[in-house]
Formats: C-alpha cells, structure tokens, sequence
DNA sequence: CGGTATCCAGCGCGATACTG
DNA sequence: CAGTATCGCGCTGGATACCG
C-alpha cells in the first residue's frame, strides 16, 4: 500500500537544470545510489543471485538491496529472471542498457578510490591550518 | 556549533566494500549528489561567483548551495577565492584534482540525459504489462 | 553580496517480523 | 531462498531570519 507512485521522486519545487530534465535527477539518484553503484558495478563481471549480491557487497538489509534492485529493474538497468525450483531462486544481470551505463559508473569510483589518498592528505592540511 | 566533527559521515556500521575503503562513499556522497554535480559540471567551462552559481543551478537554496560548495572545497575539488572588494565578491573554480574528476561526473550524467527517453518507455512498457 | 544560525517537517533507511 | 510489511527514529534539506 502505502505510496503506489512508484519510486520516482522528481522535484517539481524548483526548475533546475540538468538539460531542463528533472527526471533526469531521478535516474541518477537510483544509479548514484550508495547500494546502487554497488550492484551496478557487481554485476558487470557476472551475473549474481540476490545472496551473492548481498554476501558481496556486505552490510547491506534486505530491505535495501530488494529496494535497489527494484528501481534499476524498473529503469531498466538490471534483468531480473526467477527460476521456479524448489527452493526459489533469482538471478540479476545487466541489461544491453545497464552494460553501457556501468562502466560510466566505475569510472568514477575507481577515479575516486585511486584518487581517495589525495582527497583524504588534502583534508588534514586544512584542518592542520585551522588549528594553527 | 552542533557537530563539529566535519562532513565526514562514514558508516561504521558494516565493513561494505569499495575496495574495502569506507571513505570512498563520503567523497561520492558529496560529488553525486543532487548540487555537486552541477556545481562540478559547470565549473568546467568557467568560474562562477556564488550568485552565479546559484542562477545557473536554479532552485537551489543558498543553505544547500554554500554547503555542498564547502564539501567540494574540503575534499580539494573546487577552489574558493575571496576578493575583498566592497561589497565582497567569491569565485569558485575547478582544481587540479576537481579537473581531473569533473569530466568522469559529466560522461555520467550525460549518458544519463541522452538515454533518458529509453528509461522512460522502459518504465512505460513495464507499467502497462501490469495493468493487463 | 555571500554567507551563517535556527527551527522543524518529511521520508530514508535500519530493525524486526512474517510469507510463498 | 528471496523477498514483503510495518514501525519509528534521525538526518536531510527547505524556510526564515540575521550578519560582515
């Protein structure tokens, strides 16, 4: 129940920009997601059930995962395909779609992380310089 | 006052991964999120002062804007110069680091803005079958 | 002009419990 | 195994007012 407008939630407050797309911010907030990039980057090396999934990235509940699943499936990023065995079992791999957005989204964080010391030694000359 | 302990979130809470980087997700937060990647965006093809900033972005609250300015400014991204001029005049421009970084933000959210129409139709398609 | 301080509503997200 | 349902708190971010 609850809200049935599914998960988009654009702003219509204000007209910024983002190329007068605001659905566009929608889109990003699922992909630049904390769980989101996550399951984006995961699953450009293979395809993972929902446990791997989860035993992969760590520390995430279910709630989240399921959640975040959901809205890429639903942007059509990530294919969802269920085996009717016994027990269940479900398995998300990247669609034609996802497979050309995902390496954006590694780029990223792998600029980041090798780029993380910099950041990181930056912040403490500041703060060295505020406690002078 | 409140906290004085910087925009540093980390979660503590659960060992994620990011190559194992917890840090990671704090410098993400802060250049994906909804004002810092049109400030880092913009900031590509020229300085702004801050009110420029804000009439380019549209929408954005002075608070939001001058925070997410100091999260960039913190983790070394973006450079603030104060012109002591009457009245006070700020600029905002890239660094070395911002530079380097600002590029992979814009392929994203690029990607993002040409390929909007299919998520659309995607998530069109999707709610029609539902409805059958 | 370029901010900071304060207040507070809303919902994001974690915890917990239950299901096919 | 792979989820959904419900509750409640905490933090995000908008509104407003004020300052150098």
């Amino acid at each position: 129940m609850t809200t049935r407008k599914s998960a988009l939630r654009l702003r219509p407050r204000a007209g910024n920009l983002y190329d007068g797309k605001c659905a566009t911010r929608g889109v990003l907030d699922h992909i630049t997601s904390r769980w989101g990039m996550l399951i984006l980057i995961l699953l450009i090396d293979r395809t993972l059930r929902f446990s791997e999934l989860a035993r992969e990235i760590g520390g995430v509940s279910e709630k989240m995962l399921a959640q975040s699943l959901r809205a890429l499936e639903d942007d059509g990023f990530v294919l969802r395909t269920v085996y009717p065995t016994k027990p269940p079992s479900v398995e998300y791999s990247l669609t034609p779609l996802g497979t050309q957005l995902a390496p954006h989204v590694r780029s990223l964080t792998t600029w980041v992380e090798k780029n993380l010391s910099a950041v990181l030694t930056f912040r403490e000359k500041k703060h060295l310089r505020k406690a002078s």
